[in-house]
DNA sequence: CATTACAGAGAGCATTGTTCTTGTCAAGTA
DNA sequence: TACTTGACAAGAACAATGCTCTCTGTAATG
């Protein structure tokens, strides 16, 4: 009503003018880009001046968009963070409105990593391979991450809640190499208050290691490991994550 | 006798002539100045030319040693593997020449994995990180790797002879998103036929995802993922291995 | 001693990330 | 409308990289 461009009156969060629309525009044009590059060829041979080609610009004139090239990377990498939460938490909330068993809702985020990180393999290394360069993204990938691990975890909250949470196995009293459990609950406190409130510190550290198991299996398997090894990896991720819903309680 | 310089009249495993000896000597001095650079900067930063430079040499006599600098990572790939499985066989000699208990034994290889890889980050990232290039080193991996592989699971495979191999929480029949147990059986027939034979399929399942969450929870801590959430690594990896002792059946 | 093989040096090429300078055009202002 | 300002893009240039080629001296070989 007030403005006669675009509907913006009071809301900051799109951009005002058109020259700030360009610029956005051109930004996600080099991103995207970019991702192919990523795809093709992987983070290592991504180079500032073949985008520059292939978007028919200078080299320099990339530098109004990002400020150097680990700038451009670290997008790439949000980016990334994003698509794989986005991916976990719409499959966990189909598995949610479909009504699925505890089984099935369990499994649903563990499925959907392994298939956006087939599906984006480059990406899964920039996210869970060796950091590159001295360090990655900053704070900004909390967000995408809290939101992959809410939606991996979400099965363990209910079924706490639900009172059907059965922690088998639990660890024997004297076992000479397992630390008490006051000190595994400092260790994890973070986790404990933001992610499982309430639940015992023995679920808590199942539930993380549920999730290095996760990434350890998927990253063997995208990263050659079961070459001449495990002929079919889609049959002991299966296996391995069935299982894991015994260990993390989520299925007795 | 037929040789004037050095006693090797029918042995092939020296270097034969003086020339390949300091041939020999030049080489590892390339590898460890390369591998100073690569613990200082990582693998992304590894230069031939600031190598040459330590080493007092043109960049083109590199080149006399290594065909490529893609060579000497691989190099340095190999010498990765042999150092890591070096590490694992002595830690589970020690512990079987100390005669620890069942317990013990199995936690030796795991913390030597650890270990290792919290004072060579690097390295670690260069076996289980992000592959590099489009394919790392070949076949010549496999022999440190099964040293690994079979330095970790010995404990499992000497429970099963002396008949203490307890897997508990065996898999509910009827579970639905589990296979049955004779794909399963196919998928992992490598590593049962050449590393746990005689060993029930499930036995074979639990070592590999064991070895998962090995790899995922080192990995999860040396690639930073533990910052603000996990505050002490080494208390959740101690209660990680101590729980796997049990899924893997080495301890009941 | 003569020959040959070979380690090393140097120059050079193509490529990379990055900066600086210059031109150019749209947006805002008197 | 005329003028100023600011941003965007291009080009040149610099340092550094991996790699190839050619050349030279030296050491092993006959």
């Amino acid at each position: 009503m007030f403005s006669l461009r675009n509907g913006q009156t009071d809301g900051m969060s799109a951009p005002r003018t058109a020259r700030e629309r360009v610029k956005d525009e051109v930004t996600s044009e080099i991103l995207t880009a970019a991702r192919a590059h990523l795809a093709r060829e992987g983070a290592a041979a991504l180079s500032l001046r073949s985008i520059a080609r292939d978007l028919e610009m200078a080299p320099s004139a990339l530098y109004r968009y990002f400020s150097s090239r680990d700038a451009l990377l670290s997008a790439l990498i949000l980016g990334a963070y994003g698509s794989l939460a986005d991916q976990a938490e719409h499959a966990s909330e189909a598995a949610y409105t479909r009504e699925d068993g505890p089984m099935a809702r369990w499994v649903a985020v563990p499925q959907a990593m392994r298939t956006w990180a087939r599906g984006h393999p480059h990406e899964w290394g920039l996210i869970f391979g060796s950091p590159v360069p001295g360090y990655e993204a900053p704070t900004e990938t909390i967000t995408p991450y809290t939101r992959l691990a809410q939606a991996l975890v979400r099965p363990i909250i209910e079924a706490h809640e639900h009172g059907s949470l059965r922690l088998a196995l639990s660890a024997p009293s004297a076992s000479p190499a397992s630390p008490g459990t006051a000190p595994l609950a400092r260790a994890v406190q973070p986790v404990a208050d933001g992610l499982l409130p309430g639940l015992p510190t023995e679920a808590v550290a199942r539930a993380l290691q549920a999730f290095a198991t996760l990434v350890g299996i998927i990253s063997l398997e995208l990263f050659g490991h079961w070459r001449n090894t495990v002929l079919e990896p889609e049959v002991l991720f299966e296996a391995t994550i069935s299982h894991l819903a015994s260990t993390t309680g989520v299925c007795p």
